[in-house]
DNA sequence: GATGAATGAGTATTCATTCAT
DNA sequence: AATGAATGAATACTCATTCAT
């Protein structure tokens, strides 16, 4: 019964099979063919559950939407703000190094122009909510400058996200968290 | 002969029209059919010159890093290290508002595994230049950490590129500008 | 009670919806699925019923031809011949007008080789039966010649519905009309 | 030499087995491959030159009313108009008995919703022209009632190759023949 | 250098049908 | 009687590449 009820969410597994192939080979460069193959399902399922190749890469987009944003709607104002800026940084280069394929997966979908025409309006949607949230942040350390912090904060690790996955074989980033941390907890 | 020049130089003008149509559509989602279109030459004359739709690509790109080479090898080590980062930076900015396309190409191409892959090793030569042009800077202010400092530079400016060019519409580039320039002078 | 007999008759309102598409979008052009999108039931239903999209275009064009069959054949022998032609052709033109639909649809399906093989020996059986039809009214008028007339008299209602329904516009019916009926019934 | 002519036209020959499939089949049921696969080119060439299956379509039709238009722009008005009309219907069932398939192919395409969709510029197009023309020969018969006389007359004959190419395997075209040739040519 | 007809592998999508519930 | 997840074959179309001229 328990085996049954897991095969039995292919929809699932489609979704987790194209976030990971998406991020590694890219969206034009992933026909729906391989992700089919992959999930062991077939070619028509795709379209019965997300009518097309768009909507599921829209359907995954939302879904890490979504997830952002439960994550970060936790009540923890008590933290201090440097505090909260460090669990944010500790978080970010966790998950660098530990799960490559959601940021890479990110990275691709927002710098292609092809993809992000198709989620324009669900990138504008997350970019929002990331940009006030940080800025929720800086309001309790400077508020007069919390937008240009906030901008330099997220370009930053933007920044470093695109020189480790994408450019820098010898990327040090054990060097540059310390760095960027100490940046921003001290005082 | 003014007029056999010009109608003579058709690479140079696939080569320009190629560069926009990638850095606007992106690499997989431009038919070289609509780059043949725009510049008005047949098929053939792609594959008489770069041999195929790689071979194209890769050209744009080396060209594009033998300009920054160029550029940036001219000898400016009489200007104190402040006033050189700050010349970099204002290049950057300047770019970024008149020029987007260059930029914009450069993000999809790294970001896009399947380009990133077509362009491995020209990525690695031009990036290792940049990152060794940056650090001859940095040697001058604080050698001891000039790669750290170096490479959150690089991520900086990338950063920001990605917030402008693909996330946010409202991005505060002036303010940014000022911001960051002030960052790297100061003192 | 009232309700459970509206919503049981399912199979009937499959069979009005699926009428109207395929003679608005043709056979091969409406899928199955807008036929239960706008009927409101399950893919599942149409299997169930009239086992596949053949046999539901076969029960669809039979229940026609049945209709046509109880139709003409009450007992009308007392009405003088030309009377009958003239009742004919007044109720001929009066489907025209009000219900092109069905009309649309017969047409369709006999003009077209892909559905004309699949209702084969239905056409056959209602073609005739409308021959036999007519030529049992004409016998009354010149016996002689009754196959060719009703021939005659088949292919110049044919002809007018395919002119008034597919090719022209400006289709000037009424006076068709009357010339027609002026024509079949005067002496 | 010549034989190198016959074989590299493929364009035509694409036109030509087409015609006679979708007369054959009907456009919605042949698809591109079975064309390709009789014309043995690939499939490639057809977007090559006719861009699109709707594209073909549109090409064969076009080409075949400009045929039409042609043939009937010869000077013959010297001819009386009932001997005109004998010849066109002469014309008319030659092609039926001799060519089945261009006759079949126009009524295919107009009585068929979805291709109707597809022509509907060029059936308008085709279909004045031929009224125009019949009306020119009614209008030296009975300029009173030409319109009519000109409607009936297209539609008798497009009635009779519907019942003879669709409806009635037994349809007595000779007779039918002989009947409507003396209709139209005494007096 | 330059053209464009021709290829053929590849891709997203459609859709009738099946079947467990 | 009724649902809808799942299938898989079929289909139009795209596109980089080749090659004779």
């Amino acid at each position: 019964v328990f085996i049954k009820i897991i095969l039995l969410d292919k929809r699932t597994e489609i979704l987790e099979i194209a976030t990971r192939l998406f991020a590694e080979r890219g969206y034009e460069n992933t026909p729906l063919s391989l992700i089919c193959e992959s999930a062991g399902v077939s070619k028509g399922l795709i379209s019965h559950h997300f009518k097309s190749k768009d909507g599921l890469l829209r359907e995954i987009f939302n879904q890490t939407t979504q997830l952002i944003i439960k994550i970060n709607s936790k009540p923890e104002i008590e933290l201090p703000p440097h505090k909260h800026l460090e669990k944010v940084l500790k978080s970010f280069f966790a998950q660098l190094e530990k799960d490559r394929m959601l940021l890479q997966f990110n990275l691709n979908m927002i710098a292609q122009p092809s993809t992000r025409a198709i989620l324009l309006d669900l990138i504008q949607e997350r970019s929002i909510f990331i940009l006030d949230n940080t800025i929720s942040i800086f309001d309790r350390i400077d508020p007069k400058n919390s937008l240009i912090l906030s901008h330099m904060f997220i370009a930053e690790l933007d920044g470093i996200a695109l020189s480790y996955l994408g450019v820098y074989k010898d990327f040090p980033l054990k060097k540059i968290k310390s760095h960027i941390i100490k940046k921003y907890t001290k005082r």
